[in-house]
DNA sequence: TATTATTTGTTCGTATGTATA
DNA sequence: TTATACATACGAACAAATAAT
């Protein structure tokens, strides 16, 4: 499966494997990943190397890590439905150091962020909130 | 300014320190960041504990990393308005691989998820579009 | 209750590759 | 051509928190 002697990056060719295995739910929501040292073996890396894919897809949200239990793949949050009012602007980014200590924010989550004509922002949790136009 | 002895992990502490500097407009947008090896000089660290830090910055959109001239505090870009039809629901989440690509999305950049009533998803870059409702 | 094993987190060091000025 | 700077990958050691014995 890994190719050292490839363009791409032996850590990148990991990731790409995982996120291959939660995309067709081989791994599943709340399922349990293989531990650094067990990839590490199995695919005759470094440990340095595994954690550098594990990295790459806690960036993109898809698992997220219980220290020490292990990493899984993440489960989807309940959505909460907030109606924007008229005026209003939508943006996201990643949140700031405040923001994701005061929305409890994982890896790889952005806010959502709405602007009122008076310029008044708030943010949201995007993986908790869905924004609609009624 | 590093404290070898306190709690937070000390390439968190170099994080902190170059948001703060960001934040406070120390460093602009498009200045460059001292380089790994100036920066691990400066605070007596080793180079691997220098690039952890950026990486986070990075995974939070603070810096974009031109190789290999350095690494830079983020530019905003110009941002596309675009009006929300009735009914449509706003979510947002990291790009998948391929939304990465064809919207040349850079690290720590979301992108902003458009469900129409029929169930139609349109995906836009994060940094670039912003959404109206009228 | 106490100890051990497991697993992730942090930090160091070293080496080589690649793109740019 | 050379120097600079970031990217990748290896190895090693210890800390911290949880689970198992």
């Amino acid at each position: 499966m890994i190719d050292h002697s490839a363009d791409r990056a032996v850590f990148r060719q990991l990731a790409d494997l995982l996120r291959r295995q939660i995309e067709s739910g081989d791994l599943a929501p709340g399922d349990i990943l293989p531990s650094e040292l067990r990839l590490a073996e199995d695919h005759k890396l470094s440990r340095t190397t595994v954690r550098q894919a594990i990295g790459q897809l806690r960036s993109e949200g898809l698992v997220t890590v219980d220290r020490p239990r292990g990493t899984f793949v993440r489960v989807p949050e309940p959505v909460e439905l907030i109606p924007l009012t008229t005026g209003a602007r939508v943006s996201a980014r990643m949140p700031t150091a405040s923001e994701r200590r005061r929305h409890r924010l994982r890896d790889g989550v952005p806010v959502l962020v709405v602007t009122a004509p008076d310029g008044a922002a708030t943010s949201y949790p995007a993986d908790r909130v869905q924004l609609t136009r009624p």
